[in-house]
DNA sequence: CACTTGACCTGTCCGC
DNA sequence: TGCGGACAGGTCAAGT
């Protein structure tokens, strides 16, 4: 069945990336930039690299599943990672990433052919922008802009920010009564951050069909699936992440959520709660993964 | 208006 | 062994 994995960074593993970044960039200053495949580059107006060029890292950040660099141009990089992007982190001098070589898609050393932009720091120090897919991009924008970026002006709540409650979500969940909670869930415009894997992760833990419509849930539904998805991205952030095939941190380390995945990529695989073979099914165009006798098949009203 | 589909890409897997 | 097609999926634009 399935065949060539994705890898999906998501929140847990943007969030992973931005928190190692965040202790190794703060006071360097970008000394190259070297970007060798142009349409990965995004920014207007003429001057391009010269914001980027002698300036220095003031903050790294994640929104949703966008990274962050503050710049100290009055700049801010935005990095969306897509699906196969990495971001990979070389000390001077180091030969070895923690991870070991080679990278996934990376043959050798670094740069490798899916290498799209170099940054080199005053320290010595290198980061490299690999995307295999070049889904990805860097886009540059002025620190007043950032909001405004369609990206960003969309983005709907983060589900680990402090500020949001239970009853926060079962609050939108009811403006939405007609949704799936499968596509509801993948909007970023009704919760920033979740994507694919944790998904499936958090409906399986919550006991919710993915063609469920969100109206159709009880109160206690609803707080129930809110600290679901908590759960799930909590411990994937504690277990640095998934790695399906091609994430790595910064450091080129895989993550090990995969190894304790409820549903996600165990098609034909035991429920760890009750050992019914899981199943995989296609919803919005999506692959999805359920334990068929946990989550039970929503009645369809036939519309006449 | 809400939802679905196709495009963007490349490597892997499967069938013939 | 080789080749073509399906598939993986985050986001956006276009279609229903």
């Amino acid at each position: 069945m399935a065949s060539y994995d994705g890898y999906m960074p998501e929140l847990p593993e943007v969030e992973t990336i931005a928190r190692a970044l965040q202790t190794v960039l703060p006071t360097r200053v970008i000394r190259t930039f070297d970007v060798r495949l142009p349409k990965m580059f995004i920014h207007e107006g003429p001057e391009g690299v010269t914001r980027i060029i002698g300036a220095e890292v003031k903050k790294v950040e994640r929104r949703g599943k966008v990274l962050l660099l503050r710049l100290s141009t009055g700049v801010t990089l935005l990095i969306h990672l897509k699906m196969t992007g990495q971001l990979i982190y070389r000390a001077k001098g180091q030969v070895k990433l923690a991870g070991g070589h080679p990278l996934p898609h990376v043959e050798g050393d670094l740069p490798g052919k899916t290498t799209h932009a170099i940054f080199t720091f005053d320290d010595g120090s290198e980061l490299f922008f690999n995307d295999l897919r070049q889904f990805g991009y860097l886009k540059m924008v002025p620190d007043e802009d950032v909001s405004h970026v369609p990206i960003m002006a969309r983005f709907g709540p983060e589900p680990l920010a402090d500020d949001f409650t239970a009853e926060d979500f079962a609050a939108l969940m009811t403006k939405r009564p007609q949704a799936k909670l499968k596509p509801l869930l993948l909007d970023q415009s009704f919760v920033a951050g979740l994507g694919n894997i944790y998904v499936d992760e958090a409906l399986n833990l919550a006991k919710l069909h993915p063609l469920k419509r969100a109206g159709s849930l009880t109160h206690a539904q609803r707080k129930l699936l809110f600290s679901a998805i908590r759960t799930v991205l909590l411990r994937s952030l504690a277990l640095g992440g998934t790695s399906d095939n091609t994430y790595v941190s910064i450091r080129g380390e895989k993550g090990d959520y995969l190894k304790e995945a409820r549903v996600y990529h165990r098609t034909g695989e035991p429920c760890r709660e009750c050992g019914t073979p899981i199943e995989r099914l296609v919803v919005a165009g999506r692959g999805t993964h359920i334990c068929p006798m946990c989550q039970a098949k929503p009645r369809e009203r036939k519309r006449t």
